[in-house]
DNA sequence: TAGATTGTTAATCGATTAACAATC
DNA sequence: TAGATTGTTAATCGATTAACAATC
């Protein structure tokens, strides 16, 4: 019954000690977003080459990457979108609901509050915050802009453990000063402030255009 | 005065013939993400460890993968921002200046449109699509929205390399049908659609959510 | 059965890192 | 000079891949 690898003397691949290693943890959470979409299309099975058309990552490797944790896989047919889901969201830890507060209820702002995309990963949008006087009371989604005043009492009470930074990049680091004081772990910064944070805060700065030039260069060779 | 880097008989690091490997690409683009940054918040200095901070990539290997390319630095002062942003440039092949044609113009469109992001980096976006008759017209940015007909001769004339897609998931699949037609080579998609495209055609999905899982993890573990 | 695709091995290759001399 | 930081070496470690038996 157990879904867990032994720990013999040897380590297993992919792994250090009870961690994935950061390029398995990458992968893994790659697949997860290509098998998302196809559950959404409908799709039942999926194969190691299907999957590695979407990601670009090797077949064999993916086959490797699932086979370390267990055989989730039919041969001759493929792997099972729902139950390959669920199977990596046990893996990553990340199978439970996680809160967010989102900051900045600008277009940006309005478009993430509107989307899927973090919802159907698990991730519920609970606040949304603006300075601005004029956009604060107004409907954002099913939720009322607020002031960002008193935050720490809110990240304790919603119990929430991402921030996602939609605001000016003029505004951003005194933001995240103040989140880092209202205990937040994770900063989503979507603006381009350089963001000084203590050690055991992260920050993942969104850079679409980065991930255009790496494009590109493969494009213009 | 040549910046090239003679081939010798031995492969250098990093780089397979004439072509870097897919780590060293993406690490340089990340190098230059925060170069940008840096540079915009009037930093002249920056040291291989300050690009670690901001890189999360051990400053070795910043260094290392630096040094494959000229003698960028100075000893006991660090790496000049201005200097190295234009190296690396060279190095990514992407100093000219890149044209964009978005689709959408609803919140997320806006917002790419009147951001820097992708100006910071060459890319400049030169026309605007919407096929909602009622934001046809419209002005965003200095730009008027279009209707996305007779593409072809718009990519042609206009040199669009890349179609940014802001649009419903329901219409992105006809609308990268297409752009595949039309002859766009870089997909950037923001919809939660898997796109179906032929080989030589790039498609990069978006997908903060799967950045959040994934740091997520390491938070948890 | 025949075809397809997984799970796994074994070999190779590139990434990573600590350490330190060079030098600004 | 003293302190800082680069450039580079050498050793290790993890990622990648082709190939194929197992089996659905």
């Amino acid at each position: 019954m157990s879904s867990m690898i032994e720990n013999d003397a040897e380590t297993p691949f992919g792994k250090v000690g009870d961690k994935l290693t950061l390029g398995v943890a990458a992968r893994l959470s790659r697949y997860l977003q290509v098998l998302t979409q196809a559950k959404k299309m409908g799709k039942e099975t999926i194969s190691s080459q299907e999957l590695s058309d979407y990601t670009h990552v090797n077949s064999t490797q993916i086959r490797r990457d699932l086979s370390g944790f267990g055989k989730f896989g039919k041969r001759g047919v493929g792997y099972n979108v729902d139950s390959l889901v669920s199977q990596i969201r046990k893996i990553l830890r990340t199978s439970g609901q996680h809160n967010i507060a989102l900051f900045g209820a600008g277009h940006l702002g309005r478009a993430i509050a509107s989307s899927d995309i973090f919802a159907d990963h698990g991730f519920r949008v609970v606040a949304i915050f603006d300075n601005d006087p004029s956009k604060v009371g107004e409907t954002v989604g099913t939720h009322q802009v607020r002031q960002a005043h008193d935050l720490k009492s809110i990240v304790d009470e919603e119990d929430i453990v991402v921030a996602v930074l939609a605001v000016p990049t003029a505004a951003a680091q005194s933001l995240a000063d103040d989140l880092v004081t209202a205990g937040v772990k994770i900063i989503f910064n979507y603006s381009e402030a350089l963001l000084q944070v203590p050690p055991e805060v992260t920050v993942h700065t969104s850079s679409p255009a980065v991930d255009l030039l790496y494009a590109l260069y493969f494009y213009l060779t």
